[in-house]
RNA sequence: CGGGGUGUAGCGCAGCGGGAGCGCGCCUGCUUUGGGAGCAGGAGGUCGCCGGUUCAAUCCCGGCCACCCCGACCA
């Protein structure tokens, strides 16, 4: 491609709404349009990268046993009402209706549908197990887009899902697909973990997501230092710390003059945060919760929405909410409450004796039991790990890291063909449920965390596979007719040995060219000169390098190869 | 949806009750060519939209919209 003839021209003021890096650089550099909030247009430079993703993805999922189909993103609201899944997304999905009033949606995700496909052919355990994916733009009306590919409304992504006859099927395609992912991130040069995970909106059991750790990502995981566990925040799990037990003693109450919070309580009573118990108040589809932990511990609240069910709206509850239910903020107690959900997290059946609230005003009850003095509706972990806390498995301290989820593969289970009734018959005759499971890559948003992760203050450092082009061909004076000459023949070269070449053929300074050379970030930049010329020599620079060697004329292509396989 | 911010030329920004500007980019010509060149000339704007105040509004007031950031939410 001949730079002067490019769609798409690099700015030299970096644009004021991109904060992220990848989406300053892929401004900067031109590869992407901004239509609105989240919805962006891929100019040629983008769309290349992402066709060579694309086609990563493609390789793999085909090797894996996968077969490639299209699927409408137009559909009937019926399908999604039947799914249940309708009211689950509620706003995020994109409705409208067509000339008849019918109800559509732009499809955010193809489970329904597919399984609708499958359902009418797939008719014997003969044709399972299957793995079907698809490569295709996907609608969700985020709440709050940003960073601009990381999270859009107009997105491309490519999903597979697979069906089997039992559990062990499913688990066999869970594993293969794991696997791809694997192979996928690392043909794209990029460092992902595997992390544990919720499954959220999507359903299902067993979740993994594949992480590119980032500053600018959007979730939160936790590590273990030793590499033997690591979770999504949203699920993970740690050692809260144990006390021993001791005998019951009888409630008393303090005079607590003006102690509201857990840390004015421990300093007042000189008692530690972990003997105490703290009580959090939720709203979730109109009803109060009643949450009780630890006072050294804070709810999660995805564990927290998971054990009541799946709360739609969860919420912290207001000062008012809580006073319409005759209970005291800062000196509540599930004790002698009647009426209410009470939800604890299983930490209060680790210790005893704690500190909690009187129910009325200035007043806390000392040695309160859970069993003893008040029972709980629920209890399970509902508590967030937090950076030091001990790994559940090993005991080590736990780390934090913020990051970019690109992958997320779901053991859906039987989730969807269960309320779309798709079924297959055994070699008896007898029908049963398929095994779904899900596997999703955001390829717009790989792009986006794949320049998060490799760039540098003068642009971006593209690994090899993902560029959209190999080469970045500098000719400094194109006024001179011996670099012009020599550029275009090493050009039709390049090209002819089957390498891509992006040639900076415009009138520009050598400054310009070479800084646009940087902010493009393609693997290898050549350079044409009238001093190389001059001793036969073209100039080789790694982007990722400092240092730039010069190669004779005639080993130009091997060397540019060399470079692009290390 | 809550909080904060911003809307003036392609990009970055200044301005201010009475002439719409600067830098970069763009066009023409000449010179220049190893890290964002020089000189000369030039093009480009419903100052986000609607309403109000005023003799007069880009500027003041009100409403709306859009975009960005934090949170909520979310694959």
């Amino acid at each position: 491609m001949r730079m002067s003839k490019m769609f798409g021209k690099t700015l030299r003021n970096d644009p004021a709404e991109a904060e992220l890096a990848s989406h300053r650089l892929m401004m900067r550099a031109g590869m992407i349009y901004q239509a609105s909030a989240g919805v962006y247009s891929y100019m040629p430079l983008a769309l290349r990268s992402l066709r060579k993703i694309e086609q990563i993805i493609r390789e793999e999922m085909d090797a894996a046993g996968g077969q490639e189909v299209q699927m409408s993103a137009l559909q009937p609201l019926e399908f999604w009402v039947e799914s249940g899944r309708s009211a689950a997304m509620g706003s995020e999905l994109f409705r409208l209706h067509d000339r008849r009033d019918r109800p559509l949606v732009l499809a955010p995700t193809h489970e329904e549908l597919l399984t609708y496909m499958v359902k009418a052919n797939v008719h014997s355990y003969r044709d399972l197990p299957l793995i079907v994916y698809q490569i295709q733009t996907k609608f969700r009306d985020e709440p709050r887009p940003r960073g601009g590919l990381i999270r859009v409304r107009e997105f491309d992504m490519k999903d597979a899902y697979s069906f089997d006859v039992d559990q062990d099927g499913l688990d066999v395609s869970y594993d293969a697909m794991a696997q791809a992912y694997r192979n996928i991130f690392s043909r794209c040069g990029l460092d992902t973990i595997e992390v544990e995970a919720d499954s959220g909106a999507i359903g299902g059991k067993d979740s993994t997501e594949f992480i590119l750790v980032a500053d600018a990502g959007e979730d939160t995981v936790v590590i273990c230092q030793t590499g033997h566990y690591a979770a999504n925040a949203e699920k993970a799990v740690f050692a809260k710390p144990q006390q021993d037990a001791e005998p019951l003693l009888p409630v008393e109450e303090a005079h607590t003059p003006g102690i509201k919070t857990i840390e004015e309580l421990c300093e007042y009573l000189e008692a530690p945060a972990s003997k105490t118990l703290k009580a959090v108040f939720y709203m979730t589809g109109g009803e109060l919760v009643f949450v009780v932990i630890r006072g050294d511990l804070e709810v999660n609240e995805v564990k927290l929405s998971n054990v009541l069910g799946g709360a739609p709206d969860l919420r912290l509850a207001t000062h008012e909410e809580v006073a319409a239910h005759g209970l005291t903020a800062g000196s509540a107690s599930p004790i002698g409450v009647e009426g209410i959900r009470i939800v604890a997290d299983d930490s209060i059946d680790m210790g005893s004796n704690f500190l909690a609230g009187a129910n009325r005003p200035d007043y806390h009850f000392r040695n309160t039991n859970h069993h003893r003095d008040f029972e709980a509706d629920i209890v399970d972990d509902i508590a967030l790990a937090q950076p030091g806390d001990a790994c559940a498995k090993c005991g080590m301290k736990l780390i934090m890291r913020r990051g970019i989820e690109v992958g997320h593969i779901f053991k859906l289970g039987t989730r969807y063909s269960d309320v779309l009734q798709a079924q297959y018959p055994d070699e008896n005759g007898e029908p049963h449920l398929i095994l779904m499971g899900c596997y999703g890559i955001g390829v717009g948003r790989l792009l986006g965390a794949a320049i998060e992760q490799n760039h540098d203050e003068r642009g971006m450092v593209l690994p090899s596979t993902i560029a959209p082009y190999d080469v970045s061909l500098v000719a400094l004076n194109m006024q001179n007719d011996s670099v012009a000459e020599s550029a275009q023949a090493l050009y039709d070269e390049l090209r002819a040995a089957g390498i891509e070449v992006l040639f900076d053929d415009r009138n520009e300074s050598a400054g310009v060219k070479f800084n646009d050379a940087d902010l493009i970030g393609l693997p290898v930049r050549l350079v044409v000169s009238t001093r190389n010329i001059r001793e036969g020599v073209v100039e080789a620079k790694a982007r990722a390098s400092d240092d730039a060697e010069t190669v004779a004329a005639r080993d130009v292509i091997d060397k540019v190869r060399a470079m692009l396989a290390s």
